[in-house]
DNA sequence: CGCAGAGCGGTCTATAGCGG
DNA sequence: CCGCTATAGACCGCTCTGCG
């Protein structure tokens, strides 16, 4: 790269770049020509300017020394928009590759993250400076945060991160493979025949003509709204009147769903579509923008070992999980595999292997939490039942399981709610959670806060009859017994779909 | 206690408009 | 044609909050 724009001819002054190992490069970003060039020249005491450079740019092209070009990279706040990037790229360079696609996207993303970590810094020093030793001033204004959040769950919304993944790549194969002319083979049964076909090519799709497709009732399990959703589940995105979809699709949950695709991006299945983006603008919706990836694979994290055994972790073989996802099962096949190596991977080195190491996301035990996955009308269904059974009284054990057996809920996930005795006395109030509902259980509850209220939440508002009763005036501590707190955690377990394990006092 | 999500405040880029 | 300024948009680090 720099041997062809080594010299450089602005205001009949030459300007020498000499960088080491630049000959190796096929490529240099504008904004990272630009501000190279205005480092070399604040040294002289003036300043670079950017239609300057352009037309610098314009005149090497001219002369068949460099290529410049603009490629298309995906916002991480606007899954619909695009941005474009100018790359100048060495003469040499024929077509553009998706490796080199990928090399420029890379390194615009680490331009971009160390001219702002820089500006951060800047800013902290200068905080430093003018910090008032004692006085911390808030700059957050208290807004209503947490009642969205609390109405995008009642919504349906799942809080781990790596399940709406799932679900939402679940969605996009499953249309993808519906698309005319896909080349996705439904049911085969020869591996031979399926592998040829599939290393064709990687099906091309529009991702906003995807979205548009996508079921109310999935859009806000993955991407989420608090918006008040009445007699819309049933439908897609497509179906609504625009104002309806435009306060779901509002800026947050743009972001929301970029995020997702960003993190399916990095897990390799999904590609952004290589087009050239010519000057005069960006494509379509309807323009293929993605393309599906039917040959992900996964590498098992490498097991952490004893610092004595000086083993080398690069040079203890991977094991590689190739997929072909011709078939939804095998979709689900590599879900689960992914799950499974990064969600038990307690004594591994997530960042060893792909795609732990470009996705924090898999080896975060919270992002796989599925405790509380329900459809809305799983949702809907266990509030009526536990309004009217609560109704009545006391919900016995056996309802409960009932309610999770015929709800299909699931009782078997890992426990989360631990009951035990306190060091000493028997009788405290709970991180002070118990005393916000202005009632208190009489022995120790160490479930942590969301345990605590979560499963009274989700049946709705004010608990729905099964809390005890509110303590008269005056009356601030309520003594319960064993039993008591048990049917009612039951009742959490069922909701919640989790285990619980009781600890003998 | 650590993580994830979201808002804020900041920087950077692109662009348009203006005057020299 | 050139350079300056204002503005909008994008997106990061920091921070706070709630969850598990």
């Amino acid at each position: 790269m720099a041997s062809s724009m080594s010299c450089f001819n602005k205001n009949h002054q030459n300007f020498t770049i000499n960088c080491k190992n630049e000959q190796k490069k096929k490529f240099v970003l504008k904004v990272e020509l630009h501000k190279w060039l205005e480092r070399l020249e604040k040294e002289n005491g003036k300043m670079m300017d950017r239609k300057t450079l352009a037309r610098t740019l314009n005149k090497l092209q001219q002369e068949g020394s460099c290529k410049c070009i603009k490629v298309s990279v995906p916002l991480v706040t606007n899954y619909t928009r695009n941005r474009l990037i100018d790359v100048i790229l060495h003469s040499s360079v024929g077509d553009l590759s998706p490796e080199l696609v990928d090399q420029i996207r890379m390194r615009q993303r680490n331009f971009d993250t160390e001219t702002r970590s820089g500006a951060a810094a800047k800013l902290k020093q200068n905080q430093h400076k003018t910090a008032i030793p004692g006085l911390r001033i808030s700059r957050r204004i208290k807004d209503n945060k947490p009642l969205i959040i609390e109405a995008m769950h009642a919504n349906g919304f799942i809080g781990a991160k790596m399940i709406r993944v799932k679900l939402f790549h679940k969605f996009l194969w499953a249309y993808v493979s519906c698309l005319p002319g896909c080349c996705i083979p439904a049911g085969y049964a020869e591996e031979g025949q399926h592998t040829k076909d599939l290393n064709q090519s990687s099906p091309l799709f529009s991702m906003a003509a995807a979205i548009n497709e996508m079921p109310v009732e999935l859009f806000l399990q993955v991407v989420g709204s608090a918006k008040k959703i009445d007699n819309m589940i049933t439908k897609v995105l497509s179906e609504l009147p625009t104002e309806e979809y435009n306060q779901l699709m509002d800026t947050h949950a743009k972001g929301r769903l970029s995020r997702l695709i960003n993190i399916l991006d990095k897990l390799k299945l999904l590609q952004l579509a290589n087009e050239l983006v010519d000057e005069s603008g960006v494509p379509s919706d309807a323009a293929p923008t993605h393309s599906m990836e039917l040959r992900p694979y996964i590498e098992e994290p490498i097991r952490r070992i004893l610092p004595s055994s000086h083993v080398n972790l690069n040079h203890r073989p991977k094991i590689r999980h190739d997929f072909v996802l011709s078939k939804q099962e095998f979709v689900d096949a590599y879900w689960e595999t992914l799950e499974y190596c990064y969600l038990t991977a307690g004594l591994t080195e997530p960042l060893s292997a792909f795609p732990g190491c470009s996705v924090p996301e898999v080896s975060h035990p919270r992002s796989w939490s599925s405790r509380r996955v329900m459809t809305i009308e799983q949702r809907r269904e266990l509030q009526k039942r536990i309004r009217k059974i609560s109704e009545e009284g006391r919900i016995p054990f056996k309802d409960c399981l009932v309610i999770a057996k015929e709800l299909n809920l699931s009782l078997e996930q890992n426990p989360q709610i631990t009951y035990r005795s306190p060091p000493k006395t028997k009788s405290y109030l709970a991180a002070g959670e118990m005393e916000s509902h202005k009632w208190s259980s009489g022995f120790a509850v160490n479930a942590p806060r969301w345990q605590q209220k979560r499963w009274w939440e989700l049946v709705g508002d004010g608990g729905c009859g099964l809390l005890p009763p509110e303590p008269k005036t005056g009356m601030r501590k309520k003594q319960f017994m064993m039993s008591d707190v048990l049917e009612i955690s039951l009742v959490a377990v069922s909701a919640t779909g989790c285990h619980l394990s009781v600890i003998p006092t």
